[in-house]
DNA sequence: GTGGTCTAGACCACA
DNA sequence: GTGGTCTAGACCACT
């Protein structure tokens, strides 16, 4: 578990999971919480794998998953930038939001726990 | 992805997760949910490898995780039960859930959702 | 962990562990305490294993154990008892006592821990 | 009963108890000594399994005990490397040392033998 | 290259 | 019969 600051950026990884699923993860939340600029550029490859101390072909493929997702698209000989499409961020947001609440959902009801206590608990947990 | 029955258990496996840890969550979730009896007998090893049609090694790791939770133990020669102790039902099942709401909460979190817009659409959720 | 009495000698079982060698050792030890009269009868094969729920082979095993150590002796048609020679249970004893020492000094050392720590441990350490 | 050398270290493995575990063991213990460097990367699973003439799966499953120790973590596409915390490691090698008293004080006090004699037997004791 | 999982099949200890 | 261990070898995900 360590953090590292890239430009604006700062990524917590575990060295335990997959690093580039961890990359991916964070930079959508990023973009999603209107942390990082539309259009703008991410580091290099080279320079995100220099300071993250990580591999750069794990750099290059969570690039790829942030491309094939659309939040993300590569310009040659330029790099790789974020999207200018805020349709497109809000659309990506609404569909990781429904994920994690399915799968919410899911946990509970396979533990047998009824909506009224999920709510209950929600209700009295700490958000920040 | 493939229902099998295995005496009063059923399960569903597919090989986007490990084998052994699909059938300890399904397992859990079964006592957690009290479908199946404190201290029954689980199938053999070998038939539950035979009716899952999967290999015994990877039954063994799956019970060899449950006994570890304290869910499940072994009787030498006499096979595999699960726990009679309600009490450690009941903490495996908080502690399940408790990880189940902790996610959930920083899924939303870090895309930037409030506490009041995820308990409304907790709310409006089906659950069944 | 079950707490099991026979006649007047007590047994804890575990049955994650062979139970065999539970028997045999706690025989052993109410032996070398004194507990049990030399010459004794033990309880039938088949008393023991009624009354400790356990496989009759189990027992014939444990008492065979018993036998080849010279603590026990078969006697056609009339059951398995109890050394009556007081020199063959100090000597058992003896050899126990010296695999114990031996074990933890051993256990200690290659933990790295030196001979006047661990007296001092055991100095310290409750006894009762 | 054989003496292997894999890098910086030393296995004598017999047949008496599983290897996996008796790796575990020598290996916690070289750690305890401080025979190895916090930090220290671990042969990759192929190295040990070729170097000691074992099964790579039977490396798998020590090294995975260690992990669940917490003395020892894995990094992904990198090997297996031993803890940097030497709060760890003395938090490990306390609780092997005190179950190591333990068993002997039960082991005495269950042959009868009195906290006194047993002093003076670890007081006359070789410690080399 | 690293570890993770799974299979198939053997042999053993225990009850 | 039960579970426990080990082997040999395959395939996969990650770096």
């Amino acid at each position: 578990m360590e953090t590292r600051t890239v430009g604006h950026m700062q990524f917590v990884l575990d060295l335990s999971l997959p690093i580039y699923e961890q990359m991916v993860n964070q930079i959508q939340r990023m973009i999603a919480r209107g942390e990082v600029e539309l259009g703008m550029k991410l580091p290099s490859v080279r320079d995100m794998a220099v300071q993250l101390k990580i591999n750069p072909s794990t750099v290059v493929r969570a690039y790829q998953e942030l491309e094939r997702e659309g939040l993300c698209e590569k310009r040659r000989g330029q790099g790789t930038f974020i999207t200018s499409s805020q349709a497109k961020v809000e659309e990506v947001k609404k569909q990781l939001a429904a994920e994690a609440l399915h799968s919410f959902i899911e946990n509970m009801r396979s533990l047998g726990i009824t909506k009224e206590l999920a709510q209950k608990w929600l209700e009295e947990a700490e958000w920040e």
